[in-house]
DNA sequence: AAGTAATTGTTCCATATAGAACAATTCGAA
DNA sequence: TTCGAATTGTTCTATATGGAACAATTACTT
């Protein structure tokens, strides 16, 4: 039972980083063809999904240190892509907005032929359904299990 | 049909990257302990289980661009814990091989109880023996559709 | 054989990234 | 109120990283 983990944990190990030095790249070149680093794109849809959010639920839910993140947006701010606001009810907060601008660029570097997005797409759609689900899953429940041991949300944790 | 695969890519994505990042994060910790980069304990694990190979071979398997990879080996040479040999029937070529001190690095690293991989084992060993395999699988896809090269369907892409 | 191209690694350098110290604000307790 | 702790972001700095130019060797062509 026990033994078959530790061969479980270097497989996995080992796919992952596969599939995630490539997929890194892509992100990278997609985000380089638009000016933009990596955390920049990161952030930036993520805010175009969720609109106007805090930047401390941005660190949340993307993971990234408050640090990169907030170096990140000052190039996203300067281009007028975003806006940065605070928060007058609590003025330590900094509310994010996704700005007009912001929202095309995304829709652009969605709609690239060549991008992360389209090659994705193809590829994802030769997967079954079924395995594809799992694959969500595996993942979901890997993010919780690993989360679950560093990062304490306390009190606060929140699920999409 | 096509359009559900938009949905596929967002979702994969975002899962995608939540365990990366985490997963990134302990992989980078496990390698400060002992004192490595994140490169040189992937290299030093690649190492150990393919015994002696060339760069340029390890280079393909790890996915890593060759400065990078050119630049982590000189710490792990300096320590003693790989060897670089030129290769004499192509000295273009350098082999490497994985001392016994590199050895029993990597032995104690993968028992550090604290370690990325126990808690992985941790983790893995709650996904039932389906779903595992199934994200096995589609990483499998994945990895090799992106590495493809880059899919040119102008028009008409079609797959079974 | 000589010249050119391709392969394999290294070095150099600009940039991205993350940790740590710091600043600003709010909260809590006395 | 006033002080100290907690929360939220920013700035500063050291390091990791990857692209590009380069060097060394081998393969190919004529």
């Amino acid at each position: 039972m026990t033994e078959m983990n530790a061969t479980r944990s270097r497989e996995m190990m080992q796919s992952f980083w596969r599939v995630q030095r490539v997929l890194i790249r892509l992100m990278h070149q997609t985000a380089q063809q638009n000016d933009l680093t990596l955390p920049q794109l990161h952030g930036l849809m993520m805010l175009n999904e969720q609109g106007a959010i805090t930047q401390k639920e941005l660190v949340r839910r993307t993971r990234m240190p408050k640090s990169t993140l907030s170096q990140s947006l000052d190039g996203l701010v300067e281009r007028g892509l975003i806006r940065r606001d605070i928060n007058p009810d609590n003025r330590r907060e900094v509310v994010l907005t996704i700005d007009q601008s912001g929202k095309r660029l995304i829709e652009e570097i969605e709609q690239q032929e060549e991008g992360t997005e389209q090659q994705l797409n193809q590829i994802l759609a030769r997967l079954d359904e079924e395995t594809y689900r799992h694959m969500i899953e595996a993942h979901q429940q890997i993010a919780d299990g690993l989360n679950e041991g560093f990062i304490d949300c306390e009190g606060g944790c929140r699920h999409d």
